[in-house]
DNA sequence: GGAACAATTAATGTATACATTAATTCAGCC
DNA sequence: GGCTGAATTAATGTATACATTAATTGTTCC
């Protein structure tokens, strides 16, 4: 057998993928609307799965589906993106405390290091997507750590919306060389057990953060009107 | 026209009610699985919005989709209590902030007050089940108060869950004394603007909360086998 | 008698059909 | 000519039909 081959997944799972995919991709673009049947015509599926994503989407407020409308792809606002900064800053200053105290082993630990590795890497080749995506990495770490599975559902649907927006203001924004520097900071403070200081630091890393990506969406609304 | 007749209500946001309602009595007891197709017939509707409203609570965790075996009614476990609690911990401590920093005025906190009301008298008369209902509205205003819509769907969430631990232990537990005097607190530092102290007095009050239910739920859990 | 395999059953996952209802358009009237 | 209202259209919300597949049971062979 084919170990490739790992359970042929469900079409509402594919429907899922595919269309946070193309929200992110901007191929479904920020306030459009999109009826039911053709979304499921693009996808090779009938209504039905493609209904019960878009359940799920809109539970997670990346859509919303309106009788009649159709789903509309949300826009995301700068007071959108400044709730969901602010539960990001909770939800994974939480795990970082709880991480710093749950005795990992380097092995554990392994993950983050190589994330922040790949950031600095990235940034040394001034190669911004593939820092994003090592950024991704790292935050994504940091909450499987924390241990609190429910946190990181949370902060893997909050992350969607971020990496939305960042998808706008990645090349508009300074070179985040501050970033990683935070990000060894708390990796540092974890692997010596200090809770308070991992979360403080990235604390600190998620308020800098959340300003630093209102301002940008600001500038490119007003660049947009 | 009646005003009482505020539109029909889908099958979907019916079936969901229900299923929320039923899981909350103990009607539908955690650990029991049930076939969509029964619980389509107890509502007196198809599988369809019976599905996708188990589409949704499954994804907020109040229950699991296993293929053929039908949903099942998921128990909460002291751990699954930890993590919520946690979750609530960080995210009202950030509300009772917000809040105090917004400038409310006296009818905006009218309804916390009242709230506050209800708990000293359900108290006054050992009225538990009033008491809790009180509880709910308190929690429920601090997190509209802070502002944050995300926060306030995701404690909503949770609260779901907590609801649940409460029906088993509410009458296991000591008289909550000590909550009607954290609560009126946490609503005077933010009627004077002091966020800091709003959001350590609620924090304390959560994570003092969490070990009174996780105990009880241990105990409880011993108390089954 | 037990184990393995096949056949049947039954429940989901998906497709499709249908009914309801909001929006749009066209006609008629002022 | 513009506005009101009715008819039509079109999209969702829901029901139902169907196909797929895991589980169970029964049978056969060792």
């Amino acid at each position: 057998m084919n170990p490739s081959d790992t359970k042929p997944l469900s079409n509402t799972q594919r429907a899922l993928q595919e269309l946070r995919r193309m929200i992110f991709t901007g191929e479904l673009s920020a306030g459009s609307d999109h009826l039911e049947t053709e979304l499921a015509d693009q996808l090779g599926m009938s209504r039905t799965p493609v209904r019960e994503a878009a359940l799920i989407l809109d539970r997670q407020g990346l859509v919303a589906l309106r009788p009649r409308k159709g789903v509309r792809i949300l826009p995301v606002s700068p007071e959108d993106m400044s709730e969901i900064y602010d539960i990001l800053t909770e939800l994974e200053s939480l795990a970082a405390c709880d991480a710093a105290h749950r005795d990992l082993t380097e092995t554990d630990l392994a993950p983050m290091g190589d994330a922040i590795d790949r950031m600095e890497d990235a940034l040394a080749h001034h190669a911004l997507e593939d820092w994003a995506l090592a950024d991704d990495q790292f935050h994504a770490e940091l909450v499987r750590l924390g241990g609190n599975r429910r946190a990181r559902m949370i902060v893997g649907m909050m992350s969607d919306q971020v990496r939305r927006a960042r998808a706008v203001t990645l090349y508009m924004r300074p070179l985040p060389t501050r970033s990683n520097r935070d990000h060894s900071d708390v990796l540092d403070a974890i692997r010596v057990g200090d809770g308070n200081r991992a979360a403080s630091i990235h604390r600190a890393h998620r308020q800098n953060a959340k300003q630093v990506i209102i301002d940008l969406l600001e500038q490119h609304r007003l660049h947009c009107i």
